[in-house]
DNA sequence: AACGTGACACAGC
DNA sequence: AGCTGTGCCACGT
């Protein structure tokens, strides 16, 4: 038989999904890195997945809660508004300047580290 | 179907 | 110590 279409599921999918379950876990006040998530997943060389990830994100993904190994807003400019991720960290209690988080390895929340 | 792009990270210079 | 180049993988054109 034909086994008609093989749906060769994309890990992709399942990368994507766990990127955003990963992200929805974030604490309040937190913040997590592309990379970290990365890593988590295991895959600590696709950074940029996480990010492009992000560029899916559903509605509940704090995505301003991830930034880039320099705890820099990276992707801010992807926002409605560029400055909806900094108003977002601030109202969280976190600093933002210069497009750069503040203290950002005591706000770094590590999925590795906190998940197992 | 191939090339280029992208919200990153690391090694090399 | 900052800049450039390369690797990664999926998506858009």
């Amino acid at each position: 038989m034909k086994s008609t279409q093989q749906q060769k599921k994309p890990q992709a999918y399942n990368f994507f999904e766990n990127v955003y379950d990963v992200v929805k876990l974030i604490p309040k006040g937190r913040v997590s890195s592309y990379g970290a998530i990365a890593n988590y997943l295991g895959t600590k060389m696709s950074a940029r997945m996480v990010g492009w990830a992000m560029h899916g994100a559903p509605k509940g993904v704090p995505a301003h809660r991830v930034l880039n190994r320099n705890g820099m807003l990276t992707g801010k400019h992807h926002f409605k508004t560029p400055n909806a991720m900094q108003q977002l960290l601030e109202k969280e209690g976190l600093k933002v300047i210069k497009d750069k988080v503040q203290y950002f390895s005591e706000k770094f929340w590590d999925p590795a580290k906190e998940l197992g």
